[in-house]
DNA sequence: GGCTTGGGTGAATAATTTGTGAATTAGGGG
DNA sequence: CCCCTAATTCACAAATTATTCACCCAAGCC
């Protein structure tokens, strides 16, 4: 089962945001615009977490927290503005298990989301992030690559849509598609960036194995093909 | 979860025998009859542990032990037959983790891979707060940091955050992570702070061994990277 | 109380990655 | 075989991120 978040946020733009991108990462959502609903939303959807602004009409985030924490010890996480930053301290001590600060980036809030479900004993331990293929190894733990057992230093992006692509072998995936899932759906640019990323990732990869390559599938996007080449 | 074991062996008598003692005592086990289905099936299983055989077909087992410690720090028992015993220092040199002679003793096998995954963590046992790598001691037990033996003072904040990321090797942890898990989930401060105690740390440690190092990972966070460098 | 040391901050500087435009090459349909 | 579209490539600009420095504050210790 999905784990459960509820999002108690009166801007909805941010609410609507973080909505897309929890459900994205596969987690179930539902959201709340003011303290009241929050209240009644978290006894009926029953969350395993919750992200809680604390300025919020009808009920501001200190009260619905409180409420929460008269029957139940879900872990917390509040949302602030910057400079409300001296509230973190009484925010934890009245049984908040995190803490935000806006804006944020949704990269983080998937941190601290499992950072606390983790600490909390809500979520176990994911596996590694590693893929091994023939004189080839995607290691997004480390973040390094490595041809032939060396390391081949690799940025951030283009490791990350090897994987992307290595973790599905054969499936090909749309520029939007890698576009979305590797930068983000939020990412607006165009989708020649991502030829270019894949131009560099194969001039790291010539010739290393005949096992797989990064193949063209013309005028639908690209793959990582196993299997000897044709 | 049982302890997964890898066994890489020709002769089938013996491999059937590991095999058949190994599941009863508790493990969960696959064979291999030659080198290259070795290399493959450890790929696949992910064993805890690995027996192998020193004579195979396809690829000895000197060849296999190198693939294996391209990718992965899996303890490995070299099994070798009478006469073949002065391979044993290079076999340790090499990576292995122990060494056991045919014939051997069924109860013999099950003690070393007891006192191997004892001695590589992969079993319970109490554990000091203290970690070695080449010509670097790091004991969070009387705070001391030993470079090449001697004492190096070291603040508390340093100290901590070199053992936490020290503790996984290789492993990359961004700035917020090392944050939360050094300094606390409730301290709140700007992540420039890492990169301040990663310099002073670096001025430490620079140029003490090439078996190790801070890196950075560009637009990720930061790793205590094993292996010679680059 | 003054002094020392660890810890943290802000800003200037340096280093890299990442994105883009335009030119070039390759592919596929008619 | 030609044309149009898509993909590749290159060089460069822009954005991001890391490093470093100087300095401040607070706690602990004479």
């Amino acid at each position: 089962m999905p784990t459960k978040v509820l999002i108690v946020e009166d801007d909805g733009n941010i609410a609507e945001l973080l909505h897309l991108y929890l459900e994205k990462e596969g987690f179930e959502t539902q959201v709340a615009k003011d303290g009241g609903k929050g209240v009644e939303l978290f006894r009926s959807f029953q969350p395993d977490l919750v992200l809680l602004d604390i300025m919020l009409p009808v009920m501001d985030g200190w009260t619905v927290l409180k409420k929460i924490r008269e029957t139940d010890k879900t872990p917390v996480i509040m949302l602030t503005a910057k400079g409300e930053t001296e509230d973190k301290v009484s925010g934890l001590e009245q049984g908040a298990d995190d803490y935000i600060v806006k804006p944020f980036e949704m990269k983080e809030v998937l941190a601290r989301i499992h950072a606390v479900l983790r600490r909390t004993g809500g979520e176990e331990e994911p596996q590694e992030k590693k893929l091994s293929f023939d004189k080839l190894v995607i290691n997004l733990d480390s973040y390094e690559l490595l041809v032939n057992g060396q390391r081949v230093d690799t940025p951030p992006k283009e490791l990350e849509l090897l994987y992307h692509l290595a973790s599905s072998p054969n499936r090909v995936f749309t520029r939007n598609q890698l576009l979305d899932e590797v930068w983000g759906f939020d990412y607006f640019g165009d989708s020649r960036t991502v030829d270019v990323h894949i131009k560099r990732l194969r001039e790291k990869l010539e010739g290393v194995s005949d096992q797989w390559r990064l193949k063209t599938v013309w005028g639908v996007g690209y793959k990582f093909e196993l299997g000897p080449s044709a």
